[in-house]
DNA sequence: CCTACATCCTCCAGTGGCTATAGGAGCAAG
DNA sequence: CTTGCTCCTATAGCCACTGGAGGATGTAGG
């Protein structure tokens, strides 16, 4: 009765890409499911859930280490929710600190555009602040 | 007379990592140096500014075949500088575009974060939005 | 002159998180 | 029965580095 399906559909219900999928069994992040006579993987709704669960955290940026240990906690319900927590928060400061680096970045950058008046490389804002570190204001930025 | 420095010194004075100087004079980013009679690579000043350049691009989020135009661009002074005013153009919107995915990121986590009452994984918010992808506000972010 | 020790050399393997390719097997429809 | 799709495994490649092994060279002190 269990409304098996194959890899194909499995990717489509959770918008994970066919060889992500046995990439994430590979790695030990989806248990290998059991397979046809054809062997051919046979997934299911638990399956396809926790497919989603994996993309949602990877597209709010998780690392795959610390999916697994959301996931972990995920199958034990009655513990503490504090780690979960705590990872969030992590990434929570992270991806406030990268919006400060990109905003600087930004300015910088609308600096470069702005400051190019079109004409020769040899008065070219854009290549000349690149050139020359002492042009530019700020100090700590990453991508 | 010309004073030319080892790796470590133009590391030193640039920033660039020994090991990454010798990457990018691998795939030809940066001209492959005389050597001493010991066979040490020797940087001189345009080798140093060379570096300084690269490293201050990679800052700004330049991909390294960006970096190849601009640095060809930079020893063609006599030339145009629109491609480089594109090349700057494409990366601020991306950049602009980034800073927007991540502000939607931050408002999600805070959501996750501010939900959660320090209680039992069953009841957490944290784990049940990662998990129903419905209670999702936004639709498209990447890292 | 000899000994430590720092710095340098080359070559190769590993990182994260996939993505793509080759070469083949299975399956469903016409 | 054939066409064409999906699936399988295994392996290599992507980006931009980073690290380690194992050995050569340079330098400062005794």
């Amino acid at each position: 009765m269990s409304h098996g399906m194959a890899i194909g559909k499995a990717s489509e219900a959770t918008g994970v890409k066919v060889p992500t999928i046995r990439y994430y069994e590979q790695i030990g992040l989806l248990p290998p499911p059991p397979r046809t006579e054809g062997n051919r993987r046979t997934y299911d709704r638990k399956d396809a859930d926790r497919l989603t669960f994996i993309r949602h955290s990877r597209e709010l940026g998780f690392e795959i280490d610390q999916i697994r240990t959301l996931l972990s906690l995920q199958d034990r319900p009655g513990q503490s929710c504090g780690e979960a927590d705590a990872i969030a928060k992590a990434r929570l400061v992270e991806v406030k600190e990268k919006i400060t680096s990109l905003k600087a970045l930004e300015a910088e950058l609308e600096r470069m555009v702005e400051g190019c008046s079109h004409g020769r490389v040899e008065s070219c804002q854009v290549i000349e602040i690149l050139a020359d570190h002492g042009k530019c204001k700020h100090h700590q930025h990453d991508t």
